[in-house]
DNA sequence: ATGAAAGCGCTAACAT
DNA sequence: ATGTTAGCGCTTTCAT
């Protein structure tokens, strides 16, 4: 195939109009420290006057880097793309990333062939590392990535002994001062709406909600618990079941904010009220979210936080060669707004 | 920064192994023809001793083509994102690029910082072609890459003469038959919750919708016309703000599926019955939605088949170096499902 | 401070 | 059918 871009200037033309040879201009594109303020100068209009852009190809092989990051998705069904959360987070990567003059550059793995086709992707050097999202328990991709020894960091983790470096928050911790809040105001009855259940972050939260109950001693019934996808849609199903067979529910802890606005807009078409007749606490609370159903509580996980530090773990992997895996456990925070 | 892969074979030391001289192993990994059955093999199995990866840089630069595909999404505040639309485009772009061998991968351009990055990312030669989505009337970035004469093309135009590729739908046309079939079926007043005003698909609905009343002898009133931006959200806002100026509304077209999701709860909330008292037709409709609020008709865009036209127009203009535009029109249909 | 030169690992054209 | 060779455009010593 005829792929190619002719006519583009390169480094030595440029070189040649400045009458400097190719290590100068090299220096100058790169802000090396060592050239003298004109010919800095001189070279800097040539390039311009030649619309010089460098090839990132002949940059990567000769600096062995390729000076981009990825973000894969591997959620089978990505619904999860229309999270909040899922923009919250690229967001803040991409502030925390801009720093760094590295691209971002979000990747979708919806098959095992398109798991293969990025590990040879990354293998190749295209990525100087890689940052994986809701990774289910099984999923071999972070463990692939460490084969190869790409710098890679996980939201989350697959398990509680995850080794591949991951950032992580409190997920029991925020759960159970949830669930205990709830119990605090008096409330019994308080049901979950769970994650998929093949998630570390469910399982965790799940505990979470279980300890919160044995401290106030009470035990847990199973059918208080449903279980969700972090959907809207799963809110209402996971909603409605579970009114169905426990009507006398007075609280409610949710995968996700936007499982909590499905809840609450079933609650509401069962006519209950919000929070009088049953409170409502959910992982993060958006704003758009809000505008629809405000919410009183909300377990808030520092997101700008977390993609930070998603981003620092990465950088000193890199720096470093993947010699080592960090973990790093941000603390969850129970905000509650009062009520006007 | 040490940012390095060490150890990792070269082309070179698999020839050697297997040996054979270069050429040859290139040709394998290529599955290039030409080769002896056994000695591909014997470099085959070289090839898995060593573990050998190509390195994609130097592939990149002596074959002057990156193998990969930038899909652009220039939505300053990407609610966009959360569109089912958007998931499926991608979805359609991804299964017909996975016959080319090229990765696919999103990029987000929030800031005029990050469209500079982006352009000297893609003038740089990491990709091939650009995949643009939901551009704006004034979007420049359209024209840069038209002018660095890299293959480009968009989903949707900025405005009536668009000369950059694009592929589009007949929108004016689908907006048209839906405001047709209401007034047919003896809606009077019908209303319509517009996408952005800036982009020229909003134009053109809008336009569909004005001309179908004009045909049936009735003038559009402004005060009928509500802005929105394709979220749930505005959907809902709209809707609202609508039946407050007009509650004998008995018809609504919507932007979008999500659209017309938020119109219906707030239809519904206003205890109106749906589609006695008011019909509501969107673009599109989507499962997710559909077992949500079940509409009867729906204007549908033929997603797959935009997704395949936009990747057969990018590869087109690859082929042949960029020399000339390509537009396409897909038509939309309208899709009345009966009631059961 | 700057130029010259040696790669980086691959593809493709040219030999054989 | 296969080996050889000349780049691709840049970064990075090493001289000067």
């Amino acid at each position: 195939m005829g792929r190619r871009r002719p006519g583009t200037p390169t480094l030595e033309e440029v070189a040649a109009r400045a009458g400097v040879g190719r290590g100068t201009v090299s220096r100058v594109i790169n802000n090396a420290a060592g050239v003298k303020e004109s010919t800095r100068r001189t070279v800097q209009r040539a390039i311009e006057e030649l619309g010089y852009v460098p090839n990132l190809a002949a940059r990567s092989l000769a600096g062995r880097r390729a000076d981009a990051v990825a973000l894969v998705m591997t959620e089978p069904d990505w619904r999860q793309f229309a999270e909040p959360f899922f923009s919250e987070i690229v967001s803040s990567l991409g502030d925390a990333l801009s720093d760094t003059g590295m691209q971002l550059m979000l990747t979708l793995v919806r098959s095992d062939a398109e798991r293969q086709r990025f590990l040879e992707y990354a293998r190749g050097g295209r990525v100087d590392g890689v940052l994986l999202m809701s990774v289910h328990a099984g999923d071999p991709l972070p463990d692939m990535l460490a084969e190869a020894r790409l710098p890679t960091v996980l939201l989350g983790r697959r398990s509680g002994d995850e080794y591949v470096s991951y950032v992580d928050v409190d997920n029991v911790g925020g759960a159970r001062s949830a669930v205990s809040h709830l119990l605090e105001r008096g409330r019994r009855a308080i049901a979950t709406i769970t994650g998929p259940a093949d998630m570390y972050v469910t399982q965790c939260r799940l505990r979470g909600y279980q300890e919160a109950l044995a401290l106030a001693g009470l035990e847990g019934e199973q059918t208080l618990v449903a279980e969700g996808d972090f959907t809207t849609e799963s809110g209402r199903r996971a909603m409605a079941a579970l009114l169905r067979r426990h009507p006398e529910i007075d609280g409610v802890l949710a995968a996700s904010d936007t499982t909590a606005a499905g809840a609450l807009e079933t609650l509401h078409s069962a006519g209950r009220r919000v929070p009088e007749d049953v409170a409502v606490i959910g992982f993060d609370d958006f704003p758009l979210a809000q505008r629809t159903t405000p919410r009183l509580t909300t377990v808030r996980q520092p997101i700008e936080a977390m993609g930070r530090a998603m981003v620092r773990l990465l950088l000193e992997e890199m720096e470093e060669g993947a010699v080592a895996w960090r973990h790093v456990i941000l603390r969850t925070e129970l905000m509650v707004r009062e009520s006007t």
